[in-house]
Order: C-alpha cells, then structure tokens, then sequence
DNA sequence: GCCAACGTTGGC
DNA sequence: GCCAACGTTGGC
C-alpha cells in the first residue's frame, strides 16, 4: 500500500466538488506528464491512500484524503475532440494517457497549510516542499503521512 | 500579475 | 542528439 499526494486548483476541481460527485468518486483526468503517467500507469494501486492537495490558491495546502478505488487504466479525454484535454497522438489502441479514480475520504477539521508543511522539521523532504517541484502527482513515505495526520 | 523552474518541441 | 524557443505550473 502506497500513499501520494494529489496537486489540484480548488478553483477548478477541489475536495467539495468530488465529496458530491455520486458516490464520491471520480477519475483524475487530464494529466499529460510523463512522469505522472508513469505513476499513475504503474504504481497507484487500489486501496492506496492520497492527500488532496489545494494549490494555485491562498493558501495552498492539504484539504483531506482520497481513496484510490481503481487502478490506472487510459485517459478517454484524451480520444475526444471536444475536451480540452483532447491530444492525438493518443491511440485507443495504444494510448499514451492514463487516469485513476478516486473516492472521498475525509476532509480535515484542520486545512494543513503548505507553510505549515515548510516549518515542519520532520516534513523537510516531502516533495512538495522542494523548489521546482511542479509534478501533480508524488509519493509520501510513510513516516510523513502520519506526521500530516498527526497535525490534522 | 510576475517569474523561476521546469518540460516539450522542433530545427539543425 | 543538441539546445533555443516556447508553454506550463504554481508559489508569491
């Protein structure tokens, strides 16, 4: 079981828009980074545990936790032209896309400010932290997951 | 709105 | 395969 940390725009899509989605689920689509791909195609398992994280806003931080309650598999955004997600180049038969879905699990009693985070001794390697660290998706170890829920 | 820190694209 | 130009992210 791995735990991550999920980046998106409250203003676009935060934690209240999934917790009254039916079910409180959705799929995380729209990610067209490689890297991110890559985690999304082969490491996310179901079961794994995020952090849903609020950027681009004041101030950024960590609203709650998410499920993930399906595995990666493609992106179908991408095979439609009418979406902004729309790419090409990417071939149902091969497609170069991939999403996972994910399921409300709390939202904290206590916004965890990305500040908050940076002052944190024990916090001082989370990614997000790290300068130039623009990936939407990252890996949490252990031990941080439990600090933040610890805070929480 | 600014801009640093990336990632991607495409000419060569 | 290099790298300049361009686009995007996201904190501030």
């Amino acid at each position: 079981m791995n735990y991550w940390l999920m980046k998106s725009e409250p203003d676009v899509y935060g934690i209240d828009h999934l917790m009254r989605e039916s079910n409180k689920t959705d799929h995380w689509d729209g990610v067209r980074n490689y890297q991110v791909r890559n985690m999304m195609r082969d490491e996310m398992k179901k079961g794994d545990l995020a952090f849903f994280y609020h950027s681009n806003c004041k101030p950024p931080g960590i609203a709650g936790i998410v499920e993930i309650v399906r595995a990666g598999y493609p992106d179908f955004t991408a095979f439609d032209p009418e979406s902004k997600y729309y790419d090409p180049k990417s071939d149902p038969d091969n497609p170069r896309w991939f999403m996972v879905d994910v399921k409300f699990n709390k939202k904290f009693k206590r916004f965890i400010s990305l500040d908050e985070i940076r002052q944190h001794p024990q916090l001082r390697e989370m990614l997000i932290v790290r300068k130039g660290n623009r990936l939407s998706i990252t890996p949490v170890s252990k031990h941080e997951w439990d600090t933040i829920l610890e805070l929480s």
